[in-house]
This record gives C-alpha cells, structure tokens and sequence, in this order.
DNA sequence: CCGCTAAAAACTGTCGACAGTTTTTCGCTT
DNA sequence: AAGCGAAAAACTGTCGACAGTTTTTAGCGG
C-alpha cells in the first residue's frame, strides 16, 4: 500500500518504556497531525470511534496529549464529539458539503477584497507560476493541493489574523470533502481541470486588477463554481468503520 | 475581601440561548464561564497572567480541568498561550478591531443573506420586539446585550452551523471590545442609540424584503457602521494587571 | 434462534505527581 | 544604587491512577 505515514514518534519500539530521555517537544501536535492524516487520507473512516486510550497506547503516550489533539481535531471539525464524551471521525453530508460552501466564500470573499487592496506583481507571479503548475499537474492530489495552496495564499494576503484562523479550521474539511470525493469517483474531478484554470486566471485578473469588490465577487463565484461537484457526494459506511487500530501503521515510525 | 462580585451572570432572562445538552467537559465549562466572565467584565485585564495552578487553587480543581477552559478560552480568542506555554489576557488593538469587524461583516453577511432566504413573519415579530428594547434600554450594558441578541438570531437563522460556529468564535472578541470601549467612555456609545435602531430598522426590512442579496449588502454596512467607534479605543496597562488571585470572589461556586 | 438482563470490559472526567523550564528573588559585586 | 548571576519558586507538559458511566459480552429464558 502506498503507506505515506506523517507520524514522527522516534524510538518507542525497541526500547520498552525507557524514561523518554530528550526531544519532548509536542506530543499533542504530533498526535494531532498524524491522526489528521489519517482521517484526510480515509485510513480513518467517517464514523470510527476515537478511544483515548487506545490512541494512547498506540502513540505510547498517556491520555492527556491525546486530549488535547481530539479537541483540535474538534475545532477542525474532522472529530465529533458525542454527548457521552466519546469521540468519533465526523462523517459529512451534502449539507455539510453547502455549509463548507458557504463558509468559504464568505471568508474567502472578503480575504480577496483585503488582499487586493494590496496587491503586488509578486503575488501575480506567484500565482501564475501556481496555475502554471496546475495545467500541468498529473494527479489528482497536486492538483488539489495545487489550488488549496492558491487559496491559502489568498487567505494569508488577507493581512486578517482571525480571517485565516477562521478559514483553517474549515480548511480540513474542505480537503477532507475533495478527498473523499476523488476516492468516490477519479474521473469526475478531472474533467473540470481546464475549466477550473480559466477560472482561476479570471480570479487571477479580479485581485490584481486594483478593485477589491470584483475580487470579492469574483472569488465567491469561483468558489461556487468550483464546488458544484458536491450533489456526486454520499457517505454511507458510518459503522463497521475501522477502529484506530486499523491505523497502527501509521503511529509507527 | 472588599469585592464581592456575584459570579458569573451572563443573562438568561429573554433568551435562554444556551440549552446546555449535558455538556461534556463539566468543570472546564464551568471554569471557562467564569473565567470568560471575568476577561469581559474587566475583572482580569488584559495582560494578565493565567497560570494553570493558581486557577487550580482558585477553583478548587485540579489543572486538568483548568487546561481544557483555557484551550476553550484561546479558541474564543480571549487569552494567548506565548510561546514558552504561558497564557494570558488578550489585549485588542486598533487592528484587531479592524480585524474582527471583517471578520464579522464575512461571517454575517452570508448567514443574512442565508437567513433571508426562509425569514418568516415570526422572525419579524422577533426582532421588532427586540428593536423596541433597543429603544427603552436605560443602560449601556441592556443596549449591548440586546443587539448582541439580535445578530445572533441572525446567525442562527442562518441554518448553517459551520457559520455560526465561526461567528461564536468572534463574538466575545467582539463583546470585550464593546466592554472595553464602553468602560473607557460611558457617553460615546449612547449618542448613537438612535441612529443604532434606525439601522436596526433598515436591516429587518432587508432581511424580511425577500432579496438575500440586498439583505448582504445591508447587514455589512450596518456593521461597518456600527463599529466606527473604534478610533476611541487603546489599551495600555499590559503589565502589572491583576493576576487571577484578583477574582477569587467569582470563582466561588 | 431471538430478545433481555447482568456481569465484564472499556472509556471519560478528574486528580495528584514529577521532570524539565522559565520567571523571581535575593545576595554580592561594582 | 544599579548590575549580575545563582538559588529558589512557580509553571508547563506529561504520566499513571481511580471512580463513575457507557458499551460489550455472556448467559438465560422463551
């Protein structure tokens, strides 16, 4: 299998228990980024339980940094917690998928009006050379990261510290949603690949053309546009998902 | 002893907008409460330090509980962990200001326009009843809460939880900004109460107009233009704030 | 073979403890 | 009196443990 594990445990396996002599640094953001992966990725399907101590023992960490990743994962939106406190991977609808929709492009709107009101050559090349890259990119997987990386941009150009956090904490659903959608049906997301650079340069256009409005505008259509994909969408397999165990692999390293 | 601060009173008289379906986290929502309680109403200044055993102490709790609250806290956006681990009491400059009012104006104008698409008679009713307090509330703090009322029905009309999820995570940013300002000039908030309900009217009518575009557009300047106020606002008093032994009296049960 | 209850297993919320750091305190030097 | 640096105090990140719940499992009767 393509195991592409992001996890950055060192040592743990052949040294049983040694007193973790050095390098504390933060277990929780490991725990967080690996577990992200693993959800984005679809080793963790939607609906599996998240039991701390079994993510525990699989990161051969205690509970609490464990914790603290799961109420990450939370803000992100990617875990669910449920009343009695357990903890499950979120799995999304089609209204989520509006609701994302939404969210974007009135985050993402008002990020490309603040981000044309300053907007340099450098930011048009740089954008250039991303779109450029995108009519070449090969896989499905550059081309998303390809276009999230363009919006990110965006999003960091805003100069708006609260705009992006906001727009993070829905980022990993997005991706989540593109991700799931790709593994559902290759083709779908292809075809678009020509239209969607259009549409990017015309989005290119709109920040560096000085008007903050029509980027704003601009940007909200684009991001309509490019997620009407979303009616292809359904999950269904919300039990029966694999346990954390199921992702051991990938809390190796 | 000479304070004796009632804890937390945060409303509950027209709208018991917080249902709280058994909570998870029990002691950390309580702790968190008070805390957020004690950030808005001044009680801890902006600067302070926030130290998890002092809390502890004070709450009579271990810091597990503590740990929890102030991740909640810093999702808020009302402490910041510094880099060494250490929280404390945000302070709000000019720019933040400016940052959570397009933030706000982001958020908003997409739950307006979503919420206008399915406005009923009855949401009319509510928030011309809501306008009418507007205009008799005697106290600055009566005059807050209320608007605040407003838009958050606003937001929840929206029938997007991901937006008004975003928007919860801005608005006591937004309410100690309003504290904060209301403290500093008593008289500056008052003048426009009026011109504040004209507003208000203005905004009902779009929302209630059938037209979720025009509703947008007047959601957004009604707050660009009820947030004019910011050029009054500085903080200075970053250091020797009160530590948190200074709302002792709060964190009473 | 199915449904139902009771015991067993597993999980969450919370607690106290410890090691490594960061911040304070305080005595000494200039 | 200001400056400096080492010792003391306080804090964070993490760990293991326990009580109260919730979910599973297992046994029993129909």
């Amino acid at each position: 299998m393509p195991d592409r594990s992001l996890a950055s445990r060192p040592e743990s396996s052949a040294a049983p228990q040694t007193p973790a002599p050095r390098a504390r640094r933060n277990i929780a953001r490991e725990v967080a980024l690996a577990l992200r992966s693993d959800i984005i990725s679809g080793r963790l399907r939607p609906g599996s339980a998240l039991a701390e101590p079994v993510l525990a023992r699989l990161f051969g960490s205690s509970r609490a940094p464990i914790r603290e990743a799961l109420i990450e994962l939370e803000r992100e939106g990617l875990v669910q917690f449920q009343t009695t406190g357990r903890t499950k991977v979120r799995s999304f609808t089609e209204t989520d998928f509006a609701e994302i929709r939404d969210a974007r492009v009135a985050l993402e709107s008002m990020a490309a009006r603040r981000a044309a009101e300053n907007w340099t050559p450098a930011d048009t090349a740089f954008i250039e050379r991303n779109i450029d890259a995108q009519s070449k990119a090969s896989t499905l997987a550059e081309l998303s990261r390809l276009d999230i990386e363009l919006h990110e941009y965006v999003m960091k150009h805003s100069d708006n510290k609260r705009l992006l956090a906001l727009w993070q904490s829905v980022r990993w659903q997005f991706e989540m949603c593109l991700a799931t959608t790709h593994r559902l049906q290759q083709k779908l997301a292809f075809k678009p690949r020509n239209i969607s650079v259009v549409s990017h340069r015309r989005l290119l256009a709109a920040l560096a053309s000085g008007k903050p409005a029509l980027a704003a505008e601009t940007m909200a259509s684009h991001i309509e546009g490019s997620m009407e994909w979303s009616s292809s969408y359904h999950d269904s397999d919300e039990d029966k998902a694999p346990s954390a165990a199921a992702v051991q692999a990938n809390a190796q390293t």
